[in-house]
DNA sequence: CGGACCATTGATAATTGTCAAAATTCGTGG
DNA sequence: CCACGAATTTTGACAATTATCAATGGTCCG
């Protein structure tokens, strides 16, 4: 179920939220975006955001849907992901706190192109297209803030295609780890704590290989002694050397 | 070599540009990201505007170097590649007339993530991301309009990795062609004729299998008369929902 | 504790990569 | 315009890798 929380604008309301959901660290402050804003700039457009609500497994956003909003990631982690011509489940982006989506097509109102399912249990922020709009009229920092964001986002799908280019599977697995790490890792003292955002499966959607495949090379690194499978979610980077090597980050 | 056309602005210039490359409709009314502006506002933007022309194979940008400015494609087009881990190349985009490279890191003044070779002849027109930016703070329609066309292009890389992920290769190349057929491709009493940016082996490239898997899957398509090889670098498309049907666009 | 879900392992088949050789195409210069 | 050499492409044979199918084993949650 979802819920929906406006924020209920006028009355006697300060510029502060009151919703429960998000004092004013939240959101406006946690987005790379709105980092240029001063406060006041802030609480004006904190009074255009309202809050949704997912449980785990819930639909955020569906293909083909109409897309009439810019969402932004306040809790919890997201997959995106779209059908291939072949009918498996093909991961594009792993949204975590701070990220945003749906600012395709921010001219033309299209639909958006791929679903949005919920990881976890999650918190979004969400401000319509047209004020959004209006925003970058009004902050042309924003629209440079976006447009760094934006490249910064090209990047990283640019080195996913790179690392699917690879041919051998081995690599690319390792390279999923190691990036992993810096977003999902822990340092503790007998290496780097993962907590896994996906399933076997999903890894596999996300490299394009079968989910066997996921299994087997993971054993094959825990008999190597690079890594250490605590739970189904948990994983232990004993060797971080070796991973590298493996993923040809040298 | 590499000859550079820069725009001697002042003296009794008008601002009509004198380079002998560029009249009035070439460079700047090409490209979509400046369609908002006015004649005016175009001229302004075309004196900050300098020229450089680069052989087919001529290296334009590569991978570490400083990027300082942003690349309009003027005419010819590029690939745009990176190394894989196992020191294959593979091609991220192919840019061609209209298109722009270089606004990554539009803030941080960072290095080019990826290098760019000029697949045929190629003029460009290049902006210093300094001035770029200032640019962006006076005309925010423009950095709308890269907003909107980074949300495109990111959709054109989001499809490459769904593409990426179907196993099946023959799907593969048929989504390559297609994709192809509207960018190169002119239609004709047969079929759809379409001018080949890349050979073979920059489609293996593209695709991320070997070359040879790519002669042997197009001989295929063509001993099922759905395409035919005129030469190296021109295919006719003639049966063009059978090659729909192969890459599962249907 | 039980049941549903997820992950692992094994055996086999299918696909693609690799290496090597032959054929074709392309561009240049005569 | 033709001929030559270089570069590219095609084809063949084989090896390596991974997908698939099927069965077993584990894990998580009520």
């Amino acid at each position: 179920m979802i819920k929906e929380h406006f924020q209920e604008g006028g009355v006697a309301m300060t510029n502060m939220c009151q919703c429960g959901h998000c004092t004013h660290d939240l959101c406006m402050h946690r987005v790379p975006i709105f980092s240029t804003l001063n406060q006041e700039e802030i609480e004006k457009i904190a009074n255009l955001i309202h809050h949704r609500e997912y449980k785990k497994g819930e639909i955020l956003v569906s293909e083909g849907e109409k897309s009439e909003s810019i969402v932004i990631m306040h809790e919890g982690s997201a997959k995106a992901y779209k059908y291939t011509a072949d009918g498996r489940e093909q991961i594009l982006y792993i949204f975590s706190e701070g990220d945003f989506f749906g600012e395709q097509n921010l001219l033309s109102d299209n639909t958006a192109t791929y679903f949005v399912e919920a990881l976890q249990d999650v918190k979004t922020c969400v401000l319509l297209k047209s004020q959004f709009q209006q925003l970058l009229h009004q902050y042309p920092e924003i629209a440079i803030k976006i447009i760094d964001e934006l490249g910064q986002r090209m990047m990283r799908l640019e080195n996913a295609l790179q690392s699917m280019g690879v041919r051998n599977v081995d690599a690319r697995l390792g390279s999923l780890l190691i990036e992993f790490e810096s977003k999902y890792g822990s340092t503790v003292p007998e290496g780097i704590l993962i907590q896994l955002p996906l399933s076997r499966e999903g890894i596999a959607n996300y490299l394009g290989i079968a989910r066997e495949t996921v299994s087997r090379k993971l054993s094959q690194l825990e008999q190597e002694g690079i890594i250490r499978s605590l739970n189904n979610k948990t994983i232990l980077i004993t060797d971080q050397s070796s991973l590298k090597e493996i993923a040809g980050t040298v």
